[in-house]
DNA sequence: GGGGCGGCTGAGAACACGCTGAGAGTGGCG
DNA sequence: CGCCACTCTCAGCGTGTTCTCAGCCGCCCC
């Protein structure tokens, strides 16, 4: 049974390795996310404990290069509790289950333990809004049975307007959350992207999904439009 | 955190259940889909669990009801692997996730988890006076069935109000506040706008929500008018 | 009944907002 | 190195929205 450990405190990840080396798993410790995709990657590891502040990638955005790829390895994120990143944004990505630090021993041991046991895991959420289909972790959105190709950007702009639907999100909101945290106020590229989502998942239907109110921002409707 | 789970094995049922309520969930369970509706309609749960396959009245067929009755409470189905009725199926009429049987109980709880958390978007909070309806989170307007679009001034004017429903709410105040903290003491602005509102909200069904209180301000019905 | 004041409304001008096509810059891949 | 896909900027355009203004209406009090 072999687990990989990324965690940059080195101290509790130490004692974790002590700890479930005692229970007789084969223990692999890195401390950075680059290293620890990388060791991912590679395959092997019946499960895969990772914290989300980490230097270098975040475990967040580990769990998202991983699940990209296919690899559906069962991932047990470690969060801080008051990280800037929430546990929801880690499952949604596609993370199997978290602990909130501090976490007792005998919880980790646990739900570890439930995890591997699970092996295969399932496939994360899909998100749906009427006959229109996304799922986060295949990178994945279909209109009905007609599959749609998105780019990076537009997806990612999507999948936050849905997880969101029938709200109305502004175009700050827009910018700060699928673009940069530090974005310049630079509204124009949500305007672009909007009319780009547009005519792919409307136009080719005959349906208005998104819809624009003035002054406000934007709205996903929630039955599809 | 209150759930519902409707599940018609009953084995399954009662220890999902007791599992769910070890975790401090206030569980309420029962086997039909006919009584499941029910429960779910009287609201107050953070999610409900719903089997697909069902005596009486199919999973699907309770989240199609549901949700044409603007009920958003959070869904996860429950889908036997080889049941007639496809994952997609139960998406399509809005339910928000869905687990394959059998599921591991920790996948269970995670994805019971994230649903909660990234939840009911708190729907309730949609402000009403009679047939009136605003939805300030999906800037939506409606006289019962009818939708309503109002321009951002408008909607902002009308939300105010709606606060502060059954109050004499003063020109200054609502140009103080709907417009600018400095605004010109030119309260034209407002009488011209609620002629817009008048003539959306009123006039076309006949109805006064809006009282006009000579000298003092303006106040919107309770009830609707 | 008349005067005065407060409120209503139609018209129109100025403006802001959002959409779009064109195109430049960037990075990956053969 | 060249091609291609993608991202993003920019400027122009059409249109919806906001606000002002002037005239009118009607309530209220004398």
């Amino acid at each position: 049974m072999r687990l990989l450990v990324v965690e940059d405190e080195v101290r509790l990840a130490h004692a974790v390795q002590r700890g479930l080396r005692a229970e007789g798993f084969a223990v692999d410790l890195t401390h950075d996310g680059v290293t620890g995709l990388q060791m991912a990657r590679e395959g092997g590891y019946d499960a895969v404990l990772l914290d989300i502040m980490l230097p270098g990638l975040s475990g967040y955005r580990v769990v998202q290069a991983l699940r990209a790829e296919q690899n559906w390895v069962p991932i047990l994120l470690l969060s801080a509790k008051d990280g800037e990143y929430d546990q929801a944004d880690g499952l949604d990505v596609g993370a199997d289950d978290y602990l909130t630090k501090p976490f007792s021993y005998v919880v980790l041991l646990a739900r570890l333990r439930a995890l591997v046991r699970r092996g295969a895991p399932e496939r994360p959420a899909v998100l749906a809004a009427g006959d229109l289909r996304l799922d986060p972790a295949a990178h994945a959105v279909a209109r009905g049975e007609a599959a749609i190709t998105l780019t990076a950007r537009e997806f990612a702009l999507l999948e936050y307007l849905m997880r969101r639907r029938g709200e109305v999100v502004s175009k700050t909101e827009l910018l700060e959350r699928v673009w940069d945290a530090h974005a310049a106020p630079e509204a124009n590229v949500v305007e672009v992207y909007l009319g780009y989502l547009r005519r792919k998942v409307d136009v080719p239907f005959g349906r208005h999904a998104l819809t624009t109110i003035r002054g406000a921002g934007y709205r996903l409707e929630a039955d599809g439009g």
